[in-house]
DNA sequence: ATCCAATTTAGAATAGTTCTTGATATTGAT
DNA sequence: ATCAATATCAAGAACTATTCTAAATTGGAT
């Protein structure tokens, strides 16, 4: 698999412009923090990060180059109840597993070639476009 | 004083006490509410509707009420993004299919016998005690 | 009737997020 | 390269949904 976005060193390369968003240096800090521990962090969390790298940054920018990079399909933003939305690089059509006895939260496929009908009741006519799954639970270690 | 026993008529009976919560006059009257308009009315919603009752209500019980009501399992909180929360009377488990062009929330059932394994990933030793599934998109009427 | 605990109320406080405004940086045209 | 137009950023104020606090009211038990 080449991995376009580490160079040999091991510092990531973000380019110039991804889905026509223009990575600005906050932008790419941002992405990369999100890339680096896919931890689902909150905005704060990114931002206490991201100042690592860009002392000067501020909360508001945290918070409008997470939502450029969302809008942009590069970044999704993850509702749990009403806490803080958290970010994750990851795109690709996935749920969540949360583990209530580590906090943990567990990216979950969808097994291939489920069909939603296959398990739900629709009302007829209902196109889809966007899904979202929330498990909730403990992983019990045996 | 007023007498919290009488229905007039025409209007739910519903009984002193349900899932161990002692149903207050307040409780009653918001959870009468939901029971009418299954249409996933917010906090603010029902106590709109609560005040025609009860015009002394104040937002602040509302909250209280929908929050033991929660908690006894009599009712559902719904959170879809980061909106406002969302009250359901149906405890029984389903999803939501979130209508884009009407905004309709339409409850959504799970076909009888299907397992989350059969279409779902999940980490081994996965033990899931709450389900959250949330669609959006458009019902197109034909 | 009287007491004690539960509930309700009103408003203050809180937290996460968005908005506003002025400064700074970037782009595109000359 | 210069300049104007546009985009982005920073700091803090504002906003909104919700929770908290404290005092008043209610309800049930004695």
């Amino acid at each position: 698999m080449v991995d376009n976005l580490t160079v040999p060193s091991g510092e990531m390369v973000i380019p110039e412009e991804i889905s026509g968003l223009r990575m600005t240096r906050q932008r790419r800090e941002v992405y990369r923090t999100l890339l680096q521990d896919r931890d689902h962090p909150t905005a704060n969390d990114v931002f206490l990060r991201v100042k690592e790298a860009l002392p000067s940054i501020s909360l508001a920018t945290v918070y409008n180059c997470l939502e450029a990079l969302v809008q942009h399909g590069i970044v999704r933003q993850v509702n749990f109840e009403r806490e803080s939305s958290r970010f994750c690089p990851n795109v690709a059509e996935h749920g969540h597993f949360h583990d209530r006895s580590t906090g943990v939260i567990h990216d979950v496929t969808f097994k291939p070639g489920v069909n939603l009908a296959d398990f739900l009741d629709l009302p007829p006519g209902t196109v889809v476009t966007d899904i979202e799954l929330t498990l909730r639970g403990q992983l019990s270690s045996h």
